[in-house]
DNA sequence: ACTTCACTGTAACTTTTGTTCTATTGTTAT
DNA sequence: ATAACAATAGAACAAAAGTTACAGTGAAGT
């Protein structure tokens, strides 16, 4: 069994050496080098080409996701996890999208930490449940965000359809009511979603920006 | 605290009854209702309007993916989790694209089960790693899309705005045009796309069907 | 040289959307 | 019970979107 290959990009120094240890002293990790910042990292990780990354996400200077960004198409057989300390953090998913395959949180306990990177090199993606939900959400293109909820269940129905790209008259027959109440409907939609027209309202219920 | 309301959709009996006592005994859920097949789920679900609906995948008759297309417009403030064996199950994947937002293995530990439903109503979405990377990927394959491709540059433009919600005159104001040039633009991206109106046209070109 | 096409513009016209007001019915919460 | 709200609907009106037809310019390709 070899030793999976990794590589660190962190700034602070403490946070650096203490991961480095970590997995120096566990035999199933070798940790080939480690970076200070980006650039530096951009430079030299394609030399190294590491089974894994670990990039945390606030760097001076190049940020870690713009790092996986330009790296990626170098190392295509590295995976890169971020190393973050805000969960809920949109630049987590932000991050996901532009290549990365799971993330960790700064505060994890060090068992976990291991475990998650042995998960990671076999296949599977760690993450909170938080995130997972945000990524299904948008592979959905459906989140169903705190606005959706404002709305009663017959003015969903018409969102619904509104989406669609149906035309009043056409939400009316499918739910058998009057297009003036579809109208009205919409109104009360719009109202309650402080937009002005349709194609915002589709963006802010399905969390598009 | 209110209760979370649920309703288990599983056509065999033993394990339908098993959910019903173990979620029974904890005070922090209410179990509604729970049907054997999804046709009378379907029928019955919108009537309850449960937080949460467990979905058994493989069904007699309509599977549980068909089941949650019907049902999710009707019950837009519930949340669907899928109960099933296979772990790896590329259906466990279409659920999830279909609307699900987790899902539950059966031979998931008691006590991990009832965490799962917590972490759904929270606005988790629980499942394995291995989905997880699943969806990630897919999310990572966001192409531009084939349609888009056939609109020139400018065109491309206009759709962006038009993505947005402006006007047609705010367009034009963006891009230094006349408003009736915009609607030239936009009537020949209607064409290119064959579409009748503005949201059919953003719905083709980022692929949500 | 000639054709094609993207981009720009004008103009008249129709259809759809969105606003505002008013009003009835039934359900739910205090 | 009484207030609040969801769902329904009619009607008049203003604003925006969408259709159709025509036309000039400049760039790219044959």
């Amino acid at each position: 069994m070899p030793q999976i290959k990794i590589c660190i990009v962190e700034d602070l120094k403490e946070v650096r050496d203490g991961m480095t240890s970590l997995l120096t002293l566990d035999e199933r990790f070798e940790v080939l080098a480690t970076f200070s910042d980006a650039e530096k990292a951009a430079d030299e990780l394609p030399a190294w080409q590491p089974d894994i990354i670990i990039m945390d996400i606030n760097l001076p200077g190049m940020n870690g996701i713009e790092c996986i960004k330009k790296v990626k198409t170098l190392c295509p057989n590295s995976q890169f996890i971020m190393f973050t300390i805000y969960e809920d953090d949109e630049k987590v998913f932000e991050a996901l999208t532009a290549g990365a395959s799971g993330y960790l949180l700064k505060k994890t306990p060090l068992g976990k930490i291991t475990e998650s990177l042995l998960e990671l090199h076999s296949g599977g993606s760690p993450m909170s449940t938080q995130i997972a939900r945000k990524v299904i959400s948008r592979l959905q293109n459906n989140k169903p965000s705190a606005e959706i909820k404002v709305l009663s269940v017959r003015e969903n129905e018409v969102l619904q359809l509104l989406a669609k790209g149906l035309l009043y008259k056409e939400i009316a027959d499918k739910l058998f009511i009057a297009t003036d109440t579809v109208r009205q409907h919409i109104h009360r939609i719009y109202e309650k979603l402080h937009v002005q027209n349709r194609t915002e309202a589709i963006n802010k219920a399905y969390g598009r920006n």
